[in-house]
DNA sequence: CAATTTTTGAGGGTAATCCCTGATATTAGA
DNA sequence: TCTAATATCAGGGATTACCCTCAAAAATTG
């Protein structure tokens, strides 16, 4: 026997679900939430197995949740759901411990096979969300190339030293390594500040990090 | 008719591809691709609309080509495809200008669906591939975990500070910010590197956005 | 091959960081 | 309530980073 909290502000829509779980022999719902501070004693409290979660839910949202409960009640699977297909909502909660994800519009037999995948321990994701989360990886293409217009390129020795300078090492550290001057060194990093537009070592390594100018 | 330029060095699954192809009226190869440096010229050359590209490709590698192909060629569309499925190749590629990502088990049916869906100015994905992003997705989840335990909490005052020396402020700067004495903030600068185990500004940055220090 | 960019290097100086050893209120947790 | 952690501040010194100007090989690119 599966047993099923359901977390969700819209009592019609948990009345739906919970309607169409009563038909399935081997799922009980064992316990309803309408915010989502009430969640993580509800779990405990109730033994769910699975715990259906809005995404949008009032008091503490869902990723707050998911976040709590990942240190707190371990055992419980969590499917995600949400009325829109946000990418962002997505990642975010997938992040932080939830084993799924499914829209509202989904039907009884697509829910009914969620909750099995999920409880067997695997993972399932609705059709529309896995489409969402492919086409954001693709966006960053373009975040990349607008950002990477911004600042004149970086050469590789130039990349070379940053990436020292990221790994904490003085000046005279990036010299031995490199075989060369100390005043080569810092005349690298003395061009990296004017390149990327920052005052020092700390904003250095912000930009680097934030850009991923040492990916390529 | 929808022109196809085929780039992958094993002529087995090249001479595969084409006589599945042979049998769609509205599919034409156009020619075909040993090595990647060579794809850049076949394509414009041959006015392809579609370049199916395999990822490990001798020579140029098909992740190269694809960032190459996004500046120099726009029009042509690139599914990829691979003989594994392996995670940082789909995100790498797909994050340089390719629609389609597809594995070298696909099916004729899938194949053809794939081509005409990315002619179509759509992106596809095969299900395995799909499957395997988001098994990434959640992954981050064990990784921020494991991090955040091995230093101490930082308090709030010292956030503040870091915030502040990640902004690229100097100590001065922030005692005025702070209403505090520069010796205060050289005291929980000196803090935050013990702390973080860090032996400079660029560690604190580094470690800081490596772990979101800030976020909470 | 010419022009540009990159990489290399120097002198000399100012400002900032980092380290040490202290100390005293304030605050939060057990 | 008592203890531990936090936030505040100081002197002094060593090291490092940052700024300026300048310049010459070396590599790339047109």
């Amino acid at each position: 026997m599966i047993n099923i909290l359901i977390a969700d502000d819209h009592k019609m829509f948990v009345d739906g679900i919970e309607s169409i779980l009563r038909l399935e022999p081997d799922m009980k719902v064992v316990g309803r939430c309408y915010d989502g501070s009430s969640v993580e004693e509800a779990v405990i409290r109730l033994k769910a197995d699975i715990l259906l979660l809005d995404v949008n839910l009032p008091g503490m949202n869902g990723i707050e949740v998911c976040k709590k409960l990942s240190t707190t009640a371990k055992h419980v699977k969590i499917i995600a759901i949400s009325m829109f297909n946000e990418e962002s909502y997505v990642t975010e909660i997938l992040s932080n411990g939830a084993s799924g994800y499914i829209l509202k519009n989904t039907g009884r037999e697509e829910l009914i096979k969620a909750i099995k995948t999920v409880d067997s321990g695997l993972s399932y994701f609705s059709e529309e969300v896995k489409h969402t989360i492919m086409k954001g990886l693709m966006k960053n293409n373009e975040k990349k190339e607008q950002k990477s217009k911004f600042f004149p390129k970086v050469s590789k020795r130039e990349k070379e030293v940053l990436a020292l300078i990221i790994d904490e090492h003085t000046t005279q550290e990036i010299a031995s390594k490199l075989y060369i001057s100390l005043k080569t060194v810092e005349s690298h990093r003395s061009s990296l500040l004017n390149k990327l537009n920052v005052r020092n070592s700390a904003g250095l390594v912000r930009v680097a990090m934030e850009n991923n100018l040492l990916a390529e």
